[in-house]
DNA sequence: TCCTTTCATCGATGGTTGTCGATGCAGAAG
DNA sequence: CTTCTGCATCGACAACCATCGATGAAAGGA
């Protein structure tokens, strides 16, 4: 991480502490669930109820089935959500504590 | 500032119009330029110092020169990035409005 | 029992992306 | 002018992803 200094005193000066390798690669992971506008919605659906059904998500979204279900693993794998099932039905719900280390990252301006 | 009411509640029933589809591709293309290791690892330097020169990031994620290129370029291209061109160096730093933006995606506490 | 509904998984496919070497180009240095 | 350096772009290739139809599994009703 050393500078060629002695060349280029104007640039390339010292640097704080970088982000740890594997912090980078889960924030990407996370960022990367959230990199489709279909997956988008989804969470902004969930957002806005407690929690979704997954028939309401395939009748809203004008894609198939299982293109839906899809996305919903993908989010699920990222740990943005969780599922309940209740008999022949499947419930989405947002994970609160994932949106709220999401907040922090981009610095919670609370102090 | 208009914020985008993706993880804010909208309060009440599903009737309300979700999301536009166009804030939902916008926000995702902006997830997207961030679904990265080395973006957001870039992005973590930025927000650690006003400015950083390219040579300093070739040098710091064992990665080519061209890659690093490209990664600049996405973020450029997403808005999250500025590029100042003094000399021979080009010296990248982070748009505020951006990242601010972004804080208001996940719900600024703020009123 | 058989059938329908709801959702997840599988396999295939066309499009996208991260990475590299090679090249181009503008300043600085000699 | 010639050479070197810092950075962007190009072309290519392997890996990944969003999407679909087909299929499977489980629950409930006839």
């Amino acid at each position: 991480m050393k500078t060629l200094a002695v060349l280029q005193p104007i640039c390339c000066t010292s640097d704080a502490t970088p982000l740890p390798r594997r912090a980078a690669e889960d924030l990407a992971a996370t960022f990367k669930a959230l990199a489709d506008p279909t997956r988008v919605a989804i969470v902004s659906r969930l957002s806005s109820a407690d929690e979704v059904c997954v028939c309401d998500l395939t009748a809203a979204f004008d894609l198939s089935q299982p293109t839906v279900s899809h996305h919903l693993r993908v989010l699920r794998d990222a740990g943005l959500v969780e599922v309940t099932r209740r008999g022949t039905w499947a419930y989405y719900a947002l994970v609160p504590e994932a949106i709220a280390e999401l907040r922090g990252v981009f610095g919670d301006p609370r102090p």
